[in-house]
DNA sequence: GGCTATTAGTTGCTTTTGTAACTATCAACA
DNA sequence: TGTTGATAGTTACAAAAGCAACTAATAGCC
């Protein structure tokens, strides 16, 4: 009745994927919540904005498959901090257009270096080529790897 | 001014892996929740039990990390649906040695065979090298690659 | 123009999580 | 014994997330 190797928790991927995402989420969330008091969805639209431009929170949503509710408190949030601000478009007065304030830009620009700075760390005992193994299989899992990469 | 390659979002791991561990948690989710209407910390415990036998709530927490309170209402909620029994141990009245009932057993049995056939799906693309790969660095990440792996 | 359907974004309510204080039990040691 | 400190587990309160209803603006179609 046992099955030939007994399941091990340690190769159930939704588990270790959970674990991994957790523990290096909390350690990275150390850097922001401390020098910018922001949460996680802050942290991401701020990232988003800088990164990739100026974009609407319903852009935000379909780029960081984050719900709208979620977003639209983070750009309060950032917006009430002074990170960003938005701006009614007169074509469409429904749409917002979301930008950082030079505040938001430099925190942008200080998290994207610890990022990357952590980032490094987390991959201090992996080859290039074991990182781009894991990479595909994370956008694999995460349904994110099709072809054409966004910009 | 601008830094080297530009940094991706696709590159940095908290976001990767949480995206992946929302996607594959979501999916695997659906088995569980719309069977025996459970939440994610039940379902954990729910395997622990199962697969490692018969543990304490504090067992529990150590071994997946989960804070005590998650892992109490848990404990509750599946003690409520008879899928466990609790026993307070004679030599210390504080313990509770928790059991899985035949329900809890035959719940454990059905969603094992579930996990190893969702977790197959996610590897499908992947050779046992690759998956050896991803599995080291999960496990690093989430500082559970300890030598000795727990039995 | 005016009716209907759609989209962007917000708000209120419920569920879940996180934090801290609490009870109960036991161990150690004067 | 009895006092202090630690441990197992629960509960109460606060923060955050999820869901559904809502407003405002626009597009399509008659």
């Amino acid at each position: 009745m046992s099955q030939a190797p007994p399941f091990q928790l340690q190769d159930f991927l939704p588990y270790l994927l959970n674990q991994a995402a957790e523990t290096s989420g909390q350690e990275f969330q150390s850097y922001y919540k401390a020098r910018y008091g922001m949460l996680r969805t802050e942290w991401r639209v701020l990232f988003h904005l800088g990164r990739y431009g100026d974009m609407t929170a319903t852009d935000i949503c379909s780029r960081a498959k984050v719900h709208k509710t979620k977003v639209s408190r983070a750009v309060s949030a950032l917006e009430a901090r002074r990170f960003l601000k938005r701006e009614t478009r007169s074509n469409d007065r429904r749409h917002e257009a979301l930008s950082l304030t030079p505040a938001g830009e430099a925190a942008f620009a200080d998290l994207t270096t610890e990022a990357q700075r952590y980032n490094a760390t987390l991959l201090s005992d992996f080859s290039d080529e074991e990182f781009a193994v894991v990479r595909r299989f994370l956008l694999h899992v995460a349904r994110l790897d099709c072809k054409d990469s966004q910009t």
